[in-house]
DNA sequence: CACTCACTTATTATCACCTA
DNA sequence: TAGGTGATAATAAGTGAGTG
């Protein structure tokens, strides 16, 4: 699953919870420190509070504020039972002004936090002055995971109400919202507020987990993207759904986020890559969701799995309607990126690049086609035709250092269900459908020797480093195997 | 201690332009 | 011609810090 959605899908399912909770803690604390009146208790209790952090040399709350510390006075009445002004001025005199530069400390809240990543928390702590952010990129996860999973416009998206997805008694739950696009009574005028849409959409679990958490941040029967609910912290009055504009700001804004957070937790490899289409728009957002999906490293594999899923449960359903769902955009998304890979092919080929493998012969004959259409798909009817043509059935699966030259008959990678894709997560080594280019071999040498390395720098434990070592081995093998079985389009005219 | 200031932030509104 | 896109202006409100 491309990192964008797999970032979305954690928020939803493992964070939501400690968010919301955490978000309901920071209002209360806000609020009794809003309405405690200053009281001689009330500043003894702050002395006391402060002179433990001194005498402890404990580090004083604070955030970034107009980019520079600034104290969390809000968050220290809230836990201390002071009023706001006596911690204000308590906190204006040198020594604090002092203190505060050379202790700076998070405002950390009581909630604990239940969410994992792999078995550890997500996060030490949920912080008093984030949790507004966090709430925002809550509701921006919803957003991304229902645009994805379900292939709605994002109109459509943001025009669903609380309510619009029941609990069934039996089967998929369904979504039922409203059509805005050329929405029209009978006698032809304009209906502004959309009309119900007949056929509602099937809502797999972790699009209507979405929206069970988007219909406990919105009013009662109220839209579920209310753009007053979700001003945090503000709520300002702002009247219907969010704007396109602000959806578009809050899902880079999420973006942003989620990389530092994937850097942050040692999961680089799922830091979320630039887009070269520049921003994400919103309409051009579905757009992007399946170039993230057909493109990444990877992507393929959660496209063959994910998408063949929604296939499956979707297509039955409404198959009239996927015609302007996401499924186009994925098709037209995934025929780029083989004529991507046939068209580099090509051109390598051209250049005297060898391959080897089973699958070298087919490799060069769908290259041969590739100049035909390279850079011309535009619909995705021209997308189904490439991808229904099996000669052209050209996968680079980057993670195995080859290629895939999908033949159902010969793939090992699902030999019992008979689909029309490769599983590119379970390559076999074997696979009559391999081939590999003097690319992969270099980058298969380039791996071995980063292993090799790694085992050689003292800082692995013996056994692992072993297996690193193995593994270096059987790279190495496979590169040897290439130069000697490798063949050029020079020698091999076909 | 109350008040005001300056700064920041997130949002909507509006315009001109593109495109199928 | 409708609808989408991108840039910019305008708006409103919270916040810590400064002032009397």
């Amino acid at each position: 699953m491309g990192p964008l959605l797999i970032w979305a899908l954690r928020m939803v399912d493992d964070f939501a919870e400690d968010i919301l909770t955490a978000w309901a803690d920071s209002r209360q604390l806000r609020e009794r420190a809003e309405q405690t009146c200053g009281s001689s208790e009330s500043k003894a209790a702050l002395d006391a509070y402060l002179g433990d952090l001194l005498a402890c040399g404990l580090r004083l709350p604070t955030f970034s504020h107009a980019g520079q510390r600034a104290v969390a006075n809000t968050y220290i009445a809230g836990i201390t039972g002071a009023s706001v002004s006596q911690v204000n001025s308590r906190l204006r005199r040198t020594t604090w002004l002092d203190y505060k530069l050379q202790f700076p400390g998070p405002c950390p809240l009581p909630t604990p936090i239940r969410g994992r990543i792999d078995g550890q928390p997500w996060t030490e702590h949920l912080d008093y002055a984030e949790i507004a952010g966090l709430m925002r990129h809550l509701g921006t996860a919803c957003f991304i995971a229902l645009s994805f999973l379900t292939g709605m416009r994002p109109g459509e998206v943001l025009g669903l109400r609380s309510g619009c997805c029941p609990d069934p008694d039996e089967g998929r739950p369904l979504i039922h919202g409203h059509v805005f696009k050329s929405a029209r009574d009978e006698d032809g005028n304009h209906v502004s507020q959309g009309q119900m849409r007949e056929v509602p959409w099937v809502a797999i679990p972790p699009a209507a987990t979405a929206i069970r958490v988007l219909e406990r941040m919105a009013p009662d029967g109220g839209l579920l993207f209310d753009a007053a609910a979700h001003d945090f912290p503000l709520h300002r009055p702002y009247p219907g759904s969010l704007s396109r504009a602000t959806v578009t700001k809050r899902v880079e804004d999420f973006i942003t986020w989620a990389s530092a957070l994937a850097t942050a937790s040692n999961r680089a490899r799922e830091a979320i890559p630039a887009d070269p289409h520049g921003a994400v728009g919103t309409e051009r957002f579905r757009r992007t969701l399946a170039w993230h999906i057909a493109r990444r490293p990877g992507g393929l594999v959660a496209l063959a799995i994910q998408y063949g899923h929604m296939r499956t449960a979707v297509s039955s359903g409404y198959a009239s309607r996927s015609r302007d769902g996401i499924h186009d955009l994925l098709d037209v998304e995934t025929a780029r990126a083989t004529a991507d890979a046939l068209a580099t092919l090509h051109e390598d080929l051209a250049a005297g690049t060898g391959v080897s493998g089973p699958a070298a012969r087919r490799a060069i004959h769908a290259a041969a086609h590739a100049p035909a259409f390279a850079g011309s798909i535009r619909t995705a009817r021209q997308a189904r035709d490439i991808l229904r043509n099996p000669t052209l059935a050209v996968h680079d699966n980057p993670h195995a250092f080859l290629m895939c030259v999908y033949n159902r008959d010969k793939a090992l990678c699902h030999r019992l269900d008979t689909r029309d894709t490769p599983t590119l997560n379970r390559c076999v080594s074997t696979c009559a459908n391999i081939a590999r280019t003097d690319h992969h071999a270099a980058q298969l040498t380039a791996q071995a020797g980063a292993l090799e390395e790694q085992a050689a720098s003292g800082l692995v434990p013996v056994p692992l480093a072993d297996r690193l070592r193995g593994r270096a081995a059987a790279f190495r093998d496979l590169v040897h195997q290439h130069h000697n079985a490798r063949i050029t389009t020079q020698e091999n005219p076909v």
